[in-house]
DNA sequence: TGATAAACGAGACGGTACGTCGTGTCTTTGT
DNA sequence: ACAAAGACACGACGTACCGTCTCGTTTATCA
């Protein structure tokens, strides 16, 4: 995981868009309580009573702040869910010495994506987990500008990791060299997220499982493997 | 697709909720024209304006309707928004005649998936397709009783069709015997969802060709296939 | 006093000023109860909080109103706290049969003023009278055309009366022909105003007796009147 | 006019209020500069935007000064304002040479207070002089205390010089030795400031000069007086 | 065919939240 | 230690919509 848990110098997004053009905050005398405080009130109403019952003005009384410090610093609840949930992941995604989660590689490839998926299931299960990362991809459904960021600085950095592993996968001959690893790890993650964004089905580790062996091994019949 | 355009018997959800149990309005008696210029005018805002910035009260001035004409006949937006737009896609799945749309069956599975999927990409680079339809999916992301009705109502019918084609092909050999269909049809369709869902990347025709060619012969290589 | 208490007609100030000219509400599906609370709680705030301190918000709450409704019918608080005092002004001015009070005219100029301007006194005395009455005044010091709409609404049909009572004195000779009405009103009345608004001064029966006096036979030695 | 333009040894207010009774700061320290700069703000805001537009926070910025900088010696904009105007007053009502205004006593009272009053008439027109006159005034209006220091320190020194004015008078026998002068200078002056303040009529020197006339020889006939 | 009851358009209402502004306090960084 | 700068908690602003609630006014069965 990126973003590791230090003051985070996120300039306001203002500054990018901005009309107005308003004098853009001083980040070096920003409040980092406040900053956690607002942190961890938008993942906890979002989780207790759900991103559109969840108000900005909410999110200010529960972290024991002004609504100003919020619109200083941030351009609309999404942004702050956004960054709320970044440093959510990350801390999820380490193991307790700090080190950000790698993708394993054992030699096995089936054995390693059905690890990684599960682990993926797991945490979609999680409703701490779950809900704030469905509010941020209901917003980029939405939004195509937001869904980019999501894109870009939640999901990009995992799916990446996807591809590194398939890319090794294709030395070592495990997959098919004329292959695009992009569309590759489509096949085996799109259809949990589906799932999942959805609700077109269950979640399960049973059903990674087979995704994985239908992706590598295809649906038409393999007549070489008895 | 369900749904014909006839004046439509769906009964207001408050019925089935409902703790004051208002005495429920008589559908007999209801004002077809004003159904269809909420619909259209549904339609059109979301198209226009976004689905977020999209109101009951624009909806009723734009329709040149009453506020209360729409609360009686529904219970939010996102429901208007699902009726109207499963009015458009039945118009727009028919045939001229009115015969709704039909899975192809050539014989030639990977063709027939060829052409549906390249049929759905162009649907989805539709704008006036592609804004309600993304505004209930993300509606269904972040609400899960509307997001089973959207499946039900919309998804459903759709990829039941995928379902019956797959089965098919196992009929006469092109697909394994083994395979679950619905796990099958996920992993065509849901990578093309996604990249469109959350922006991650292009949909175009040469995208799904290669998804049917990964997903029948797998990514894993095929010594038999020369 | 003018504006009896009848559902009162008066058109939202907007219609004159608008440049982004709202609709304009329809006055006659008011809800009087709301106008009459609003009032109510204008004057009650006032009185106990201070002008300064009243806030639209706090008017809207304690009258058991929307802050909308507020707003659609009055562009500012000093509007609303303008017709409501017109009406508590108008309660108060009346006999309890509900006529208006009239200047009275028993032939004795001098008496005549002196019983009006204790009456005066005794309610600028009345804290219920006084608080709103001197918000007023200081809103139209300092926005001139408040203050215009302050003097004709409310003061102007004060001030005619005296300026009669001088003009019927004018003909049965207690007043001089040449004298201005409108100024020899003035020189009666603002001494009062004086004191009580600029707090220059206490302000008994015993001053506006003075003041008679004085107004009228002049400043300089009479040696006629032995 | 009192408060010449030394540096002005005037205690923050908080002082004497004080509950928490912060450390009061070193007066002897304080930067001249930016109490002048502080004072040039705010009756420039004041003339400029009107006494309600006008803000602490404007002030600052205009006088290139941190805000903290007010609050640490003035208590509210009212009081800046008022400190700021006695300076206004004390440079206007000075001959170039510096000596303050002496009402002049030509042994013609009439002549002297028809003087007097052209001249206050001449100010009130000034926008300069007025606005933060009014803004003054409207304060004391609301506030008894605040409204009791304008008067101790901007107003009794003016009224001062007529009540003498008019003992002189008292002693020439140009008036009655029983008339209260603090009242007879009411006469005289109040009508000019409620016409001024309210909005009530126009001010000119005809008017003032009918003032002085009506008021030294009363509005009732005079037989003496052909 | 006329009575009558419902749906309808309009929009006022009590509310909630918005995003902005100003207040008065506090903190940081030079002087 | 004062000052410039400005972030902060707070509270009010005036606006936009929400979903409910009257108001007349159609409209469309049934008497």
């Amino acid at each position: 995981m990126p973003n590791s848990p230090q003051p985070a110098a996120r300039k306001p997004s203002r500054t990018t868009a901005g009309k107005p053009a308003r004098p853009a905050p001083d980040a070096a005398r920003r409040n980092e309580r406040s900053r956690r405080a607002i942190h961890d009130a938008a993942l906890a109403l979002v989780a207790e009573e759900g991103y559109r019952r969840t108000t900005v003005e909410g999110i200010a009384a529960r972290a024991g702040v002004g609504k100003q410090t919020i619109y200083r610093w941030w351009s609309s609840k999404a942004e702050v869910l956004l960054e709320a949930f970044l440093g959510l992941a990350a801390r999820m995604g380490e193991s307790p010495e700090g080190a950000p989660f790698a993708f394993p590689d054992t030699g096995d490839l089936a054995a390693d994506l059905r690890t990684v998926l599960r682990a993926t299931v797991d945490e979609l299960l999680d409703p701490a987990f779950a809900a704030p990362a469905r509010a941020l991809a209901a917003e980029g459904v939405v939004n195509a500008d937001f869904g980019r960021q999501v894109v870009a600085e939640l999901l990009e950095p995992q799916l990446g990791r996807y591809e590194q592993r398939l890319r090794a996968a294709q030395d070592t001959g495990a997959v098919r060299l004329g292959v695009d690893p992009r569309i590759a790890l489509e096949l085996l993650v799109a259809p949990l997220a589906q799932r999942w964004l959805q609700h077109t089905g269950e979640i399960t580790h049973a059903y990674t499982d087979r995704l994985v062996d239908y992706a590598l091994y295809g649906l038409a019949p393999r007549p070489d493997r008895a």
